[in-house]
DNA sequence: TGTACATCAGTGAACGCGCGTTCACTGATGTAC
DNA sequence: TGTACATCAGTGAACGCGCGTTCACTGATGTAC
């Protein structure tokens, strides 16, 4: 049993994990330039291998970007499921932590946001990449279908909308104040407390009674 | 007066306007191709001139990239005020034309609004820049606090908050739904409609009653 | 009105650079027997 | 257990390309007198 090469974080000739390895200085490249600054040629050289090598495991520069987008997808549905928790203990207090796991997600990972929202891939790129998308939303989609569950049922507004409100009302605030590289704006409160308060004063005119 | 020169589109060495002709070919590049899909040169091949004529007008390619942005956010207030019109005939009214004119914008120049938006400039790259942001979002501010005036003293909400939900409301749906390139999503109702519908159930919430 | 001249807005050739992509190749790995 | 071999994941050199930027230059414009 040859560990003496496992052992080694860089193996000889075969990197081992150049797959990861690509995603992971991809994602640093965008993060630091933006998606315009992440070129295969760069990712390569960070991954400490030859120009020629990535297209082992991509076809292009886009199928990378698309891998990272959807990987971030990925996360963004766990976090956010995460948040919601079930709805406990009840629909209003859920998707305040939802609010906020947007827009920490945003916050934390300013390199996935860009590569999700802003990457100028085609929409229908990968269908990975959009499964993964579709996902995501189901999370705010079950939000605010329990939320609506909690209306009468006379003139409950569609739980679609609803859902269509509350991303727009995250991703406002995510991409305008939130976003970790550089807020394009000062604001006089922190984003999570914004957008809280725009949360409930929606819920509120949805006819759900404040607290 | 030789206005056989100035009669034809294109004069000889002199090209006459090629501050505008860079600034348009620029809004063209990044409509077809996105912000990264704009380079130096070819705004440049574009105006029919040499690829060292533009460092007469522009100190490098982010020079005329704030300078369209900076034009955008100016025709961009622009319409916004238009739309407000004063508050006439009424502020909740007003507002609505406001959201309206934001998704057109959004959908009609969407190479102005990526470069607004999603330029990746430094933030304070420009005071003329920043001054026509500051303008644009001067509107939604005004309409802000013309709405909050309907309210009762007690318990009115800033109208700084208040604005920067109308701003995160109408950004959140014109970035998702309503960019001209691409939607992210198909929505099953026009974009004006879902934030028309979310302004309301919103203002709901702040106490005006609907209508 | 005409002329001299300063200024300005272009030219075009050149440079170094890094990118994307290809190619024949080769070292490492794992499996069949 | 050992050996032969197919497969795989990398190399490295090469290519054409377009970009940003510079340079000394030159044609056009407008103004002073």
């Amino acid at each position: 049993m040859n560990w003496s090469n496992k052992s080694r974080g860089r193996r000889g000739y075969h990197h081992g994990n150049l797959r990861e390895a690509l995603v992971a200085a991809a994602l640093a490249l965008i993060g630091e330039k933006g998606p315009a600054g992440f070129t295969f040629a760069e990712a390569a050289r960070r991954a400490g291998v030859s120009p020629a090598a990535p297209y082992r495991h991509f076809r292009d520069r886009d199928a990378l970007m698309a891998d990272v987008a959807q990987r971030g997808f990925a996360q963004f549905a766990d976090d956010l499921a995460a948040a919601w928790n079930e709805g406990a203990p009840d629909p209003v207090a859920a998707l305040d932590r939802i609010g906020r796991a947007y827009l920490a997600f945003a916050g934390r990972e300013p390199a996935y946001y860009v590569a999700m929202f802003e990457s100028q891939l085609p929409p229908d790129c990968s269908p990975d990449l959009t499964a993964a998308a579709d996902r995501a939303f189901g999370v705010l989609r079950q939000a605010a279908e329990a939320v609506c569950a909690l209306l009468p049922k006379a003139g409950r507004p569609p739980a679609s909308m609803v859902a269509f409100h509350l991303w727009s009302m995250a991703h406002g605030i995510a991409s305008l104040f939130a976003r970790g590289d550089s807020g394009r704006r000062r604001l006089p409160m922190p984003p999570e407390d914004l957008l809280e308060a725009q949360v409930l004063i929606y819920l509120d005119g949805l006819g759900l009674g404040r607290g």
